[in-house]
DNA sequence: CCTTACATGTAAACCGTTACATGATTGG
DNA sequence: CCAATCATGTAACGGTTTACATGTAAGG
């Protein structure tokens, strides 16, 4: 089975009651290093999830906003999810355009590939400091329940070091290669 | 600019002729951790960049099999891939359902948890072995158009060593926690 | 005053995956 | 004999992203 939007917010689900506004923030929070979606998935999911009687919808009236639609979890639903999450494939895609743009790199100026390099590691390092505040919000805690988030949180942590610490390292490298890629392409009449 | 399917089709043209069947051969050995296509998407984008004349070709007549179809790129076709490169968003999207799978890991069988981080180390090896096959064919290198691979290579060795080492320093601790999960899950009536 | 947070939803566009269709040759 | 490699393509399906639609309240 597929660990789609869908299946994620019954995942969620497991945690507690939530609106699909709250489902939206825990995906943020917890997922954004290995699974996103935005509201135009999470909403269709959880009205598909009611009809079929796999999450229940209580609406708490607001005023000035739209009603707030608490989902909650039904037996069905849980262990439509247990099933899924345990006949699911341990896939692990990604897709990178910043990586693409480095495979290019002697087809851009080095002020280009410095400000790729730089912007990256710059949204890293914010996504780093997300993880250790996580991290160090529960740092006691030896719940069982808690060992596969500290899991996937140290996970995303050692990979984003190890990023950082690799392009730090080559950074100079791959600029002088554009530098002196772009000296003889400029002007290849003065080598030999 | 998006770089999709079709861009990086061009951006394989850039170094030299290929058929589709050449182009999938490349992404694979060269692309596969950091961007995947298949046929599906390979043959569709080499007509449509034919058709928008961003490259030619050639048909070679063969016996037993399709004509062979060998794509060059266009002038117009090398300016579209730069600027493409130029206006890309550097983003790097990950999809995993093993971290996933191992963010619920209070949800499954200690057994289960094994296999599927087994699996993952088993697959990350070969890919690591790939890399390093790679690394191997052109260690002295000093051409500056060989600095963007060399550092996607470096790039991909480096995360696929950080995550081996990390799952091996975490597996036993989690399936501990799983384990004992288990026990408090399926007796709660014996503790207090 | 402007931006962010709160709060939900629809519809279309876009892209990619998967399955289907065809078929010879080579190596284990 | 079976699997893999070579070689191209279409069509349907599935899923996500993006844009649109609406509106209040709090904080900088």
């Amino acid at each position: 089975m597929k660990l789609d939007v869908k299946t994620l917010c019954l995942g969620v689900l497991t945690q507690g009651e939530a609106s699909g506004y709250d489902i939206k923030k825990y995906f943020e929070c917890t997922f954004s290093h290995f699974f996103v979606a935005g509201f135009g998935s999470i909403y269709p999911a959880l009205a598909e999830l009611s009809r079929e009687g796999l999450v229940t919808c209580r609406e708490m009236p607001q005023e000035g906003r739209p009603d707030r639609k608490v989902y909650a979890l039904t037996p069905a639903g849980r262990e439509r999810f247990v099933q899924a999450l345990r006949s699911a494939e341990p896939t692990h895609k990604v897709r990178s355009q910043f990586l693409v743009m480095l495979y290019f790199a002697h087809l851009q100026p080095p002020e280009t590939l410095a400000s790729v390099l730089d912007r990256r590691v710059t949204e890293m390092q914010r996504h780093l400091a997300a993880i250790e505040d996580f991290e160090a919000r529960g740092p006691a805690g030896h719940d069982p329940a808690e060992a596969g988030p500290r899991f996937c949180a140290g996970y995303g942590r050692v990979m984003l070091e190890a990023a950082c610490r690799y392009i730090a390292e080559q950074r100079e490298a791959l600029l002088a290669a554009a530098r002196d890629h772009k000296d003889s392409s400029a002007s290849p009449s003065h080598e030999g």
